[in-house]
DNA sequence: CTGAAAGCGCTTACAG
DNA sequence: CTGAAAGCGCTTACAG
């Protein structure tokens, strides 16, 4: 016995299926089915047949469920979404992420595709690729990976297509994309060192992060170009968050050789350094400079205004749902990391050091 | 006969269904799902036969199929967004909306719910009727409704669960959360009468924003308070867009009489007046005062700091998702608006007229 | 041109 | 304690 449906005054039931429309049309769900759906194209469908169908759908209201449709195998036009490394409130608390997916869902938006965002924190990789592999999804766009994480090869297995973001995965034979790290952070470390800054710290992101790891060797690379290294007593670790930003900057300035200027990974750490420095009655720039890296909408309206090291958030966000589109339907998408260069923007907490 | 599925070096199904496991524990697949699901916990399953089917799952990676288990009429546990009003990508780019969806998510994670993201633009109800009746959520958030959409009461006939976020919906029989738009509103202007300001401007959103209507009518009901009313000649009517903003601000600025002070209905708009009292050379505060509403992070960093009635955005998305989480664990929900008392927050953007 | 049937992968009564 | 069967709402070959 059919199951109860509400109906409203008219007498149409509230959700009716394909199987009220093909009844109201006088005809079979099949093809029903094919007149709504537009397919059998060749094998046409009776003009009669076509319009009894469209108009019972019409008056019925009808519209498909998902959810069947997606268990036949039709795609679910859906893209999903999941950030690595920290809780997904904090994840969604931070301006990167934020940004990004503002740029995921943007371009999804373009191409009929709706975002699934899994709340499910990352760092249970089994879980992780369990969740996402619950067929709801066409793909999924994956967010600061973690180098530990094996979460990328077992989707891979599973044949889920899959586009990294801020991280490479060409080593999985997934496409990704991201910014030029090394790039952006040669440049930021240039700009310190052509302003006469020679005992720099760099203010490094997590170590399991890809990016935080490109970006120190960088550095480092570009201090070897003029003949220095990496001060050991700069070398603290830390994660990407504000609060360690904090304590080490304090560290940093307790040290008996100050730094006179700072690279930090990210503007969140820089922002954290500006606050430490002013609590330690120091002043940005003049006598310590500090260099950001994302441009977040915040980091020109800091006091003073960041130097930063710019990549392209909304952009990146954008590509990588274009990319994991262009892998859906089907076109030929290369297994390499899409890079997009950084760029330096030259605001008001870099100057010249003071001796 | 079967499809083949893809298999990898252990000869393991890369996804496995419940046939599977129940083949492998050498039972059948009814009690492999109770198993699975901890469901039958009166009629005991026997302990041999439950740990042979959890290491059976275990063994070949069973993740169930989400699609399928919500087609039996199991929970999806996913809340739906749609934003009304604008496009998709615009929403997106909007402050206020993404605050907002960042509490939703934030919320929606405490509960173990995802959050699925409608592209879809909605100002086509009929549509998003619709896509959101598709069954691939349990229920609705619908952001900033349009006071002439017939999306909630079409939904609420499908006996869909829907919360309203910033506009009232309990004429439907729908909750919603939303901040005291009267009481924001009359302390901002009443901010703006104390200083002694007499000629307020007020820009105000979308008229067909519910949110937009109750912030106008606050602003003449609090000048009606001193015996003002609002002077015809500001009554420019625009949106809650940044240009709508600088437009309106530039001819406000070029009347004989030009406002002492403009009361905007929303940061994005005080911040484009800013920008056009910029522009024109008009100093803020000291010509013109401004103050905005809702605190965006931005507001605070602007030149001057924005003066403005700040609505608690997080804490609004995240009781929105609460609400339609408590609904759809069917507790109780009165369908009435949960208002949330507006702070105002002042900063450098107001100061005593001149004369 | 059209429809009955099988199947997508699960869960839920209902019989053993 | 356990399993065969029906059903969720669709689509897709396959027969008419």
């Amino acid at each position: 016995m059919a199951a109860q449906r509400k109906t409203n005054t008219s007498g149409i039931k509230a959700q009716s299926g394909l199987k009220d429309v093909a009844a109201r049309a006088g005809i079979g769900i099949a093809t029903a089915s094919s007149v709504l759906n537009n397919s059998r194209t060749n094998t046409r469908v009776s003009q009669a047949t076509r319009e009894r169908v469209l108009a019972a759908a019409k008056e019925l209201r009808y519209h498909p469920n998902a959810l069947a449709r997606a268990l036949t195998g039709q795609p679910t036009k859906t893209l999903g979404v999941l950030f690595g490394l920290e809780r997904a409130t904090v994840a969604v608390a931070n301006p990167y992420a934020f940004t990004v997916l503002q740029g995921i869902i943007g371009a999804a938006a373009e191409s009929g595709y709706n975002v699934m965002f899994y709340t499910e924190p990352w760092h249970n990789a089994a879980v992780s690729a369990g969740l996402l592999r619950d067929r709801r999804t066409d793909g999924v766009l994956l967010i600061s990976v973690p180098t530990d994480a094996d979460v990328v090869p077992s989707l891979v297995e599973l044949g889920l297509p899959v586009v990294g973001v801020s991280s490479s995965c060409d080593r999985y034979g997934v496409p990704s994309v991201d910014v030029d790290n090394a790039a952006g952070a040669r440049i930021a470390t240039e700009h310190l060192l052509q302003l006469g800054h020679r005992r720099i710290a760099h203010l490094k992101g997590d170590d399991a992060l890809e990016s935080a790891n490109h970006r120190h060797d960088a550095f480092c690379g570009t201090l070897a170009t003029v003949g220095l290294i990496e001060d050991e007593a700069y070398a603290l670790h830390g994660s990407f968050e504000a609060e360690s930003g904090f304590s080490r900057t304090i560290e940093l300035l307790a040290l008996p050789y100050p730094p006179t200027a700072i690279f930090a990974a990210n503007d969140t750490l820089a922002q954290a350094a500006i606050d430490a420095a002013r609590q330690r009655g120091i002043s940005v720039p003049n006598q310590l400079s500090i260099v950001g890296f994302d441009d977040i909408p915040l980091a020109s309206h800091l006091t003073p205004p960041l130097t930063t090291v710019r990549q392209p958030l909304l952009e990146i966000g954008a590509e990588a749902s274009r990319l994991l589109i262009n892998l859906l339907q089907g076109k030929d998408v290369p297994a390499q990391t899409c890079l997009f260069q950084p760029e330096l923007v030259v605001r008001g907490s870099t100057a010249p050091p003071v001796d």
